[in-house]
This record gives C-alpha cells, sequence and structure tokens, in this order.
DNA sequence: CTAATTTCTCAAGTTAACTTGAGATCAAGG
DNA sequence: CCTTGATCTCAAGTTAACTTGAGAAATTAG
C-alpha cells in the first residue's frame, strides 16, 4: 500500500480520536476517504489534520455540525493551499473570538462580584440589573452577547 | 404569597431557563427550593442568580456537574456573602482561564497557519510537528494544554 | 497456510441535558 | 362555586456524539 495513505488504525492511532469516532465523523460528511478494493477507507496524510482541527474544535464547545460547515470550505482529496485555509480561518476566528469575549466577560463578572460581595440586593449592580438579565427580554443575555444559532 | 417567594413560573419568567428544565436542575442538585404545604416549589431570590449562573456557565461549555459541584460551595437558602461568592469564582476561574488560554492558541495557531499556508509538509511547522499532535503521546494535545478531567 | 489482527456494516446501547405527555391537584379571577 | 391556568409527579421521548456488539471478510505475522 502507497506509504502516504493512512488505514483508520493508522488515523486513530495519529490524532488519538477512536475509530469508531472517524466513521462517526465520516457518517457526519467531515472527512471523505477513498476506499480500496476491498472497501477498507485509506485516508490523506491531510486528513489528521483534519481530524485533529474537528477533536480540538470541538473539545473547545464547537459542535459538529457547526465544524463540518467550515470544513465543508475545505478541499477534500488535495492538500489545502493557503486559500482554502484563509476561508476557514475567517468564519472560525470569529467563533473563537465571540467565546473568548463572552468568557472574559463571564471572568470579569465574577471579579466584579468578589469585589462588592453581593451583600446587599440594593446596591450590588448585577443584582439590579434585571436579575442579571439583559436589557431586551428575559434570560442571562448581558454576559453573553448574542446566542450564537 | 411573601412577596420574596417565588413560583417556579415567575423563576422561569425571570431566568428565560424553561420551568421543566429549573426542575431537572433541582434534580441536578443545581437549585433547592423550599416547599409549599400543597408541594408547590418555592424559590429565593437569589436563585434568580443562581439559575443565570447556571446557563451561563453551561453554554459557555462547562457540563452541569461542574457547575454543580462549583455551585454546591454556595450556600442555600441565604444571600450569598462576600466569603461565599470568594470561594466559589476561584476555582471557576481557574476554569475559564484555561478555556480563554486553550481558544487563544487555537486562534493563534489557525493565524499562523494561514501565513504559512500549509504549501508544503516539509516546510510547514504545524504540520511536521508530529502531524499536529504533542510531544508526548497520540492526540491534538499540544493546542489543548492538559485535559480537564 | 494458519492464526491473529484489523476492518467492514448495521443495529442498538449510552450519557448529557432536557422536553413532552398523562393524569391529577392547586390557586386565582369572575 | 366554577373554570382556567399553574403546578405536581413520573415515565418516556429527543438530540448530540459516540461506543459496543455481532457476524463476516480482508490483511498481516510467523
Amino acid at each position: 500500500m502507497p506509504a502516504h495513505l493512512l488505514t483508520i488504525g493508522d488515523l486513530s492511532a495519529r490524532t488519538g480520536v477512536a475509530v469508531s469516532a472517524i466513521r462517526f465523523y465520516e457518517e457526519r460528511g467531515l472527512v471523505t476517504p477513498h476506499r480500496t478494493a476491498a472497501g477498507h477507507r485509506r485516508y490523506l496524510r491531510s486528513d489528521i489534520r483534519r481530524i485533529s482541527f474537528v477533536k480540538i474544535a470541538q473539545e473547545l464547545g464547537f459542535p459538529l455540525d457547526r465544524i463540518a460547515t467550515q470544513l465543508a470550505r475545505l478541499p477534500q482529496n488535495r492538500t489545502p493551499t493557503r486559500a482554502d485555509w484563509t476561508r476557514i480561518s475567517r468564519g472560525f476566528r470569529e467563533d473563537i473570538d465571540e467565546r473568548i469575549a463572552g468568557l472574559t466577560r463571564l471572568r470579569d463578572t465574577l471579579d466584579g462580584c468578589i469585589g462588592c460581595g453581593c451583600l446587599s440586593l440594593k446596591r450590588c449592580a448585577l443584582y439590579n440589573k434585571r436579575d442579571w438579565a439583559g436589557e431586551d427580554g428575559p434570560g442571562p443575555r448581558f454576559l453573553m452577547g448574542e446566542r450564537r444559532t
């Protein structure tokens, strides 16, 4: 077998992602391996990166379908070019920035909360800002920014 | 009924969290309301904040049991004091900082990737660093730091 | 060539975090 | 008092993201 093609076991070993998970990712359209005559999957070396990317983004809280949407912009069956990566990165960067902003707001709020001690319902700014809710409608929006639909 | 006690419907309206979800949170030990003689739940005003906190942390990617562990350090049935909030915040801040760091690393890596264009398997540093994997063992660890177990 | 791995497909089970539905009770307005 | 609308409990269904298991074929090691 050509040295540049990987079996599903190889890919699993290289990425640390279970074989069953890789097959599952294929079902969800995250990777599209070639098949041998016998029907065995064969992956490109670039799929190692692809799978790693999925795993990382996923652990950071992005749902698979969102990741799939981003990865769909990368070419299957060839090494991504600079332009390919630029495209996929743009969308993801925004998501990442939003998430970082949300976490930062939560952290700062926690800090502020420690500062004021929340000893008084009447004086705590957080408490009085519609009980932690946003300006428009119910729910804890003001810390979150808009929901990522 | 005393003005300071809220029904589950009130709490739902104030937090934007569904009544069924609030009952579910109780099952998981995230809130512990009082009961009326008839068995109806009655919440403290501070539970609004509690629920909001759960929702926010949860949307930022923390699993309920982790949030429960943190919230367990806050007192039920009385308004949290400065010391209470300080305790709960310490643990959470570390988690949040870790998450921000992970996201930042991912973002920077993406940027670096755009820079190099990944045109050459031989030249791309990311590509050659064990195919995006860490120094020790398989899996996409080097971007993640240690797994939060 | 034989035995041990690996892989294949397909169906079903698992965990988290809820929602939905059924049947009954409780509370508030007219 | 009577009728909505809230609430209650408990069981079962739902979605995401996988894992596990069964039975069979393909590959690899010795």
